[in-house]
DNA sequence: TGCAAATCTGCACTGAGTGCGGTTATCGTC
DNA sequence: GACGATAACCGCACTCAGTGCAGATTTGCA
């Protein structure tokens, strides 16, 4: 079942090894305290190896953001024939968050703390959060060609990505550390900013 | 009147220098074949002093950014009675993207093509401009008290320039680069998705 | 004129990231 | 099990962005 070579199997847990080195030294002395090459000696590997695991030192930070991207595409292709565009988007935008309650994992947790904290993160979050946008409105686009055309398609799907992002920010500003609230309270702030597209 | 200083005007000379040769060394060899030392050697000062002017290379290309927060704000602050929120906002916005049609100018030109073609660049601009909505989204929350709290303001927000974005950037990659046109369609793509908040 | 403050700039440094080349480990095959 | 091909590892030397410091120069102002 597990086909995997020896090779692959090896280079996986080399990876694993440095995302959690990483982990540990960010939480330790913070992401720009930080240096690869402290990474890649607690990892027990060349500082050069690094770079042939990731693409630079944030790369590090955001491994899954295709399977968030998938997970989109997946409510896309899943819709039901009553729904509507906003429909499809909103449930698929759900199912992301939903993903994402592995939140309680440490390096999803430490993801937004530095997100929010270093720049330089918060660029790279931001563009790959552009990136998928653009996808997933090239997506919903094709799915609804008698009502949608690109530009239309990107407009949507940026009011709805920057609604959660907006609202996201200011709780995780304000609102405790509890999941449960922030989400629950992201639902109905998002709900209360979409409803005049979900009822009509 | 121009009660500037032998010193301040000096400054402002060496920054527009620094500014003129940059532009001129990016459109000759693109952002990442330039380097600060090219800058500062066209410029004719030493390297170091590149970055008393500018915290980095990419903030080189945001100078202004700071105006079309205060053109939003302002749009704001002069709201009419009768206005509603998405009224406000819809102004802002469209203040912003007139205050822009000094599009026509090199810098802006350049900087639009850099943002969508160099990560780093489009990074900085995507934090730049969420850090704008934060802005806009307290004072809008400041001017409607009784309407919105902060959560909504930020999702309000952020669904409002989240369209615009994602509507330019499809925009900018179909559309030829007539800066009318564009315009036109921008305001027609947005005004489409934004309609259900403005009638109700 | 003269003193204080701001500015300019070279120098030495750190840290990210790349290209190259040699070494070692793994793979598939015989 | 041996063997050639291939992939991974990793040191070295390099480029570039950006910083701290300290000395020289220029400007502001009394």
């Amino acid at each position: 079942m597990a086909e995997l070579t020896l090779r692959e199997r090896k280079r996986r847990r080399t990876r694993q090894a440095i995302v959690e080195a990483a982990v540990g030294l960010f939480e330790e002395h913070g992401y720009e305290g930080t240096t690869v090459a402290d990474i890649a000696e607690a990892a027990e590997i060349g500082t050069r190896t690094f770079f042939s695991y990731f693409a630079s030192k944030e790369e590090l930070l955001f491994p899954e953001s295709d399977s968030r991207l998938a997970a989109a595409l997946d409510a896309i292709a899943a819709r039901g024939p009553e729904d509507r565009p906003a429909d499809v988007l909103l449930r698929a935008l759900r199912d992301v968050n939903r993903d994402s309650d592995e939140m309680v994992s440490r390096m999803a947790a430490l993801r937004m703390r530095l997100v929010r904290s270093v720049p330089a993160v918060r660029g790279r979050g931001l563009q790959l959060q552009f990136d998928a946008q653009r996808e997933i409105a090239r997506h919903l686009c094709a799915a609804y060609p008698d009502e949608l055309d690109e530009v239309g398609a990107a407009a949507l799907v940026g009011a709805f990505v920057g609604a959660v992002t907006g609202a996201l920010d200011v709780l995780l500003e304000t609102a405790g550390d509890d999941p449960a609230a922030v989400s629950r309270r992201l639902q109905e702030a998002t709900a209360a900013v979409l409803r005049p597209w979900l009822r009509e």
